[in-house]
DNA sequence: TGTACATCAGTGAACGCGCGTTCACTGATGTAC
DNA sequence: TGTACATCAGTGAACGCGCGTTCACTGATGTAC
């Protein structure tokens, strides 16, 4: 039982690692539903059940793709977050945003298997519960920095959350809004949604020949959305 | 050429409407991508090359299937819209928001054709242009509606919306939004982006663990989105 | 350090499947005179 | 009203394709003594 990882080690995460680039590849010229393991391994000159060795099936190696996903659009909004001065929440809330539009347009087909239509007979594991949960936790911390800092301001007239949402308020509280609201726990989701309705609605062509100048749209809206919690510019 | 149509003609127009039953019928129990030529005519009790005196194409068949759903959808709308009193506009968006998410989570792989990830190799043609708008010209009647009668009372101090989105503005101005400011325009983009944006959400199974009660839930959420729009119930 | 055995990666063939689409055909329905 | 011809719906066989997955195998790499 070596503690130093073996070259068969080493190898075989490198060979896996490159399975998944491959894959990657594939789900970007043609999407999740035409991903094959014939096509990886084709492309890997290696024989179909070779592949196997790597991953039990199809589902296993989407399932990797989708967590990679999901790492990938968290790290690129917690890149972009940790850039800003911590204490331009707008500043924070716009970069953030801007970063998970950046990087759907650059990966449509990820962004489609993310945040799209769930894949037909595909039952996404437990294990893609975290790395989902990771771009959401930097615009929750970023909005709880603003609350705790009075950098959000109420919007006038409205009524209270009703009961039965009290609950997953809580829950958001302590997960990723620690100490706000339930207002603004709730309208959080509100915002979240719409950022990710604005991308969606982009890139599976629900604004063509509708919006032209999508990125001068988009900053808008997110701005207008950031209202809905108390973030004003 | 017979004004009256024949037999066969009235045969064909049933058939035609027999087969897209049956593909949607498909189409809801295993979405888009599983749909097949073969296994609507195995359902049809017709030979697989039978369809093609009906539809030249798989995508032709699929192509229907958009049309149908955006229409569907878009009635939906319309009628909860219409039973509701004319200057009841606080009413009138919950009432449409509500029946955009009921027709969604009774029909899920009918919304996941057509709000969610495009259907690989698909290129929609222009005669889903039309439907498409269906449901989006109601919510902006009721905005232009509410405006006309001094119904919208602007957020304070939002900043003017900025050149490149005047000409967007305008188009939306002459299509479904006639006589509202630039802002009302945008902001209508953002807040139906929230819209199917949460009901995506829902129905894709990111708010999974994250909200109970998502009846509740999208009802705020429809409310908050309303705000920005100057719509306060 | 050297040998015997166990582990593991990759091969190649095969199974069984379903798909979209084409094509020549037959029989029934419609049309023109 | 009756006949000759044209149109059309549906058949059945076939083409060619790609897929996921299993299995017995070989040779190379690692492990234990």
């Amino acid at each position: 039982m070596p503690a130093r990882r073996t070259a068969r080690e080493r190898v075989r995460a490198e060979i896996t690692r490159e399975i998944t680039d491959i894959a990657r590849a594939q789900l970007a010229s043609d999407g999740a539903a035409a991903l094959s393991l014939r096509a990886v391994a084709r492309d890997m000159g290696m024989v179909s059940s070779g592949i196997y060795r790597y991953f039990a099936s199809r589902d296993e190696l989407l399932t990797a793709l989708i967590i990679d996903g999901y790492n990938a659009i968290g790290e690129a909004v917690e890149n972009a977050d940790a850039a800003c001065r911590r204490d331009d929440y707008p500043g924070r809330w716009r970069a953030a945003c801007r970063a998970a539009r950046a990087w759907a347009v650059a990966h449509p087909h990820e962004y489609a298997l993310i945040y799209g239509s769930p894949v037909p007979g595909y039952q996404a594991p437990p294990d893609t519960i975290g790395p989902a949960a990771r771009s959401a936790a930097v615009f929750g911390r970023l909005i709880s920095d603003a609350f705790a800092a009075g950098g959000l301001i109420p919007l006038p007239g409205r009524s209270p959350v009703p009961n039965g949402l009290a609950e997953d308020a809580g829950r958001l509280r302590d997960s990723v809004l620690p100490g706000v609201p339930d207002e603004v726990a709730i309208g959080m989701l509100t915002a979240l949604s719409g950022v990710f309705g604005m991308i969606s609605f982009e890139l599976f062509g629900q604004f063509n020949n509708v919006v032209t100048d999508t990125a001068a749209y988009y900053d808008r809206g997110a701005a207008d959305l950031a209202r809905l919690i108390g973030l004003t510019a």
